[in-house]
RNA sequence: GGUUCCGUGGCCGAGUGGCUAGGCAGAGGUCUGCAAAACCUUUUACAGCGGUUCGAAUCCGCUCGGAACCUCCA
């Protein structure tokens, strides 16, 4: 299976590369996490969605995945560069409670979020704070190195001599050396720096500053960057496969992390590294600061007041499914709508297709040569498209393509035998796979199939008395659970309604 | 201001030179106690202007509009 050839859009190198990891079938995969100092929101949750879908894809593959994915505690700053509060320590002050808490309360929720979108745990969820001596020990060898330096007790990276040895700082994000030091805005307490550029590696606490740690340069606290540079390296090695991040992390998190790496290994730590586009608000990116962002509780419930009702964890995970991960999404009431509905169907096909078997004794009919192609094609296709760096959006298209066949053969429009026994099965064996190991899509159950089963039952004795009033009242009851009897030629039974 | 990206039919959203994306919505049909569902058929496109080409949504230029990053953000 490793075979496929996948393709992933590498933002180094500006266009779409054959993946081929370090040492097959081993794959070195890291992404960046959530800074746990508030509740995550649905932007974040793309992100995440994304990594989770490539990571899935892998491990459908074949590949045995190292998938790292870290929880930052400590160090991401409010506001400005290097000289902002800390995230979480200021939580904590305004919530009255130990840092610790607020982590411990973040990571919690960050944790019951994934599970509901049922998007997988990593392999290994480092925390920052449990990487203080790699970090430290870091920043002593960047020093050896002379790429930092102390002033006042923080260490800074420096942007200048690492550049000096010719590594292109800016390679990723596109950005001129030049031109930033000629944007860059003056900054208090800037003075500590050699140049506007450099960036913390490790700063100095403040007596009432709440995280602090001692260290060799006094009390104080890791730089942001650095902490993905050495968890990364620590699990994955000096060189690892895969990174990915939100698009705004590109400058200047993956970029510093990039010097970081080579700066102290003198490798280039990733190989590819990718970025999922963000996730959108009538056109702008939904962001805490923005004071756009949806949390998932509330459009689970529909509390939202720009949400004109409430929407399950699948139909969002199949709506963000719907759009490859480098384009921007726009998130409405109207696309969620019309991406439940679409997601109905593709379950209601998926649900079906379980309980069909090939009969033990085929209708002597020819086999659809087209039908057949078609079928095959589209498990092809699914492929094709996900290959493509993760096109999930045309992945899911073969999927309803091969649902038209589902109901087709369902409703005894065709003949399970006009696709062939191998054909067949084949439908039967990737469309579940597809669906629930590669797209992470379950079915959502509102009622148990016993009581199901009893209602339909009683639905057909009264049908076939013809007592129309109580076939009618046994609809309204499937209605208000969401559900719709089918009453077709051949059989009745129940779906999910669209 | 700099860098990068985007602008597709009523809505969402794929698509990097010629071949139906798909979903939702709309229309007609088959089926049905009535429906629903399903299946079949079907309407509405590529921001504007110019250029390259036998041929462009797709390549190039300009214009207009929007976004991201450049400052914390997935």
């Amino acid at each position: 299976m490793i075979q496929q050839p996948l393709k992933l859009y590498n933002t180094l190198s500006r266009q779409k590369d054959l993946f081929e990891p370090l040492s097959s079938p081993h794959v070195g995969m890291y992404v960046c996490g959530p800074t746990v100092y508030n509740y995550v929101h649905l932007g974040n949750v793309r992100t995440f969605l994304t990594f989770d879908t490539l990571y899935r894809y892998l491990t459908h593959l074949g590949y045995k995945v190292r998938y790292v994915r870290n929880i930052t505690d400590v160090g991401h700053l409010v506001g400005d560069g290097d000289e902002g509060e800390d995230k979480i320590g200021r939580m904590a002050k305004l919530e009255q409670l130990e840092p610790m808490e607020i982590v411990q309360r973040y990571t919690n929720d960050f944790h019951e979020v994934m599970a509901t979108f049922n998007i997988l745990p990593p392999s290994i969820e480092p925390t920052a704070t449990g990487h203080l001596i790699e970090q430290i020990e870091a920043v002593q060898k960047l020093i050896e190195k002379d790429l930092a330096y102390e002033s006042n007790g923080s260490v800074y990276f420096d942007i200048s001599a690492y550049n000096e040895g010719g590594h292109g700082y800016g390679k990723l994000s596109g950005r001129v050396l030049e031109d930033l030091l000629n944007e860059t805005r003056e900054l208090d307490g800037q003075s500590e720096k050699r140049n506007p550029l450099d960036f913390a590696i490790w700063k100095n606490a403040s007596p009432e500053h709440l995280m602090q740690w001692n260290s060799p340069w006094g009390k104080g606290f890791p730089g942001w960057h650095l902490e993905c540079t050495c968890m990364s390296t620590k699990y994955l090695g000096a060189q690892f496969d895969i990174h990915g991040g939100g698009m705004d992390l590109k400058f200047p998190h993956h970029e510093c992390e990039i010097a970081q790496g080579t700066g102290l290994t003198g490798q280039e730590p990733v190989r590819y590294w990718m970025h999922s586009n963000m996730l959108t608000v009538n056109g702008q990116k939904m962001s805490k600061s923005l004071g756009n962002s949806f949390l998932p509780s509330e459009l689970f419930a529909g509390t939202h007041p720009l949400l004109e009702r409430a929407f399950s964890p699948m139909t969002v995970r199949f709506f963000m499914l719907q759009s490859q991960y480098r384009s921007t999404l726009d998130f409405s009431n109207e696309a969620l709508k019309a991406a439940q509905k679409g997601y109905k169907r593709l379950v209601n096909g998926y649900r079906i297709l379980r309980e069909l078997e090939y009969p033990a004794e085929p209708e002597a009919v020819d086999v659809d040569e087209k039908k057949k192609a078609d079928v095959e094609q589209s498990i092809r296709g699914f492929y094709d498209a996900m290959n493509d760096d993760l096109n999930t959006a045309v992945a899911i298209a073969q999927l309803f393509n091969l649902v038209k066949y589902v109901n087709m053969i369902y409703l005894g429009q065709l003949p399970a035998a006009a696709l062939g026994a191998e054909t067949f099965q084949l439908l039967k064996e990737k469309f579940a796979v597809f669906f629930e190991e590669v797209l992470g899509l379950q079915e959502e159950k509102t009622v148990g199939d016993a009581v199901l089963r009893g209602m339909l039952k009683l639905y057909r004795g009264h049908k076939a008395l013809q007592e129309y009033d109580k076939v009618d009242e046994i609809r309204s009851y499937f209605k208000e659970q969401g559900l719709v009897i089918r009453d077709m030629k051949h059989r009745i039974d129940w779906a999910y309604e669209e």
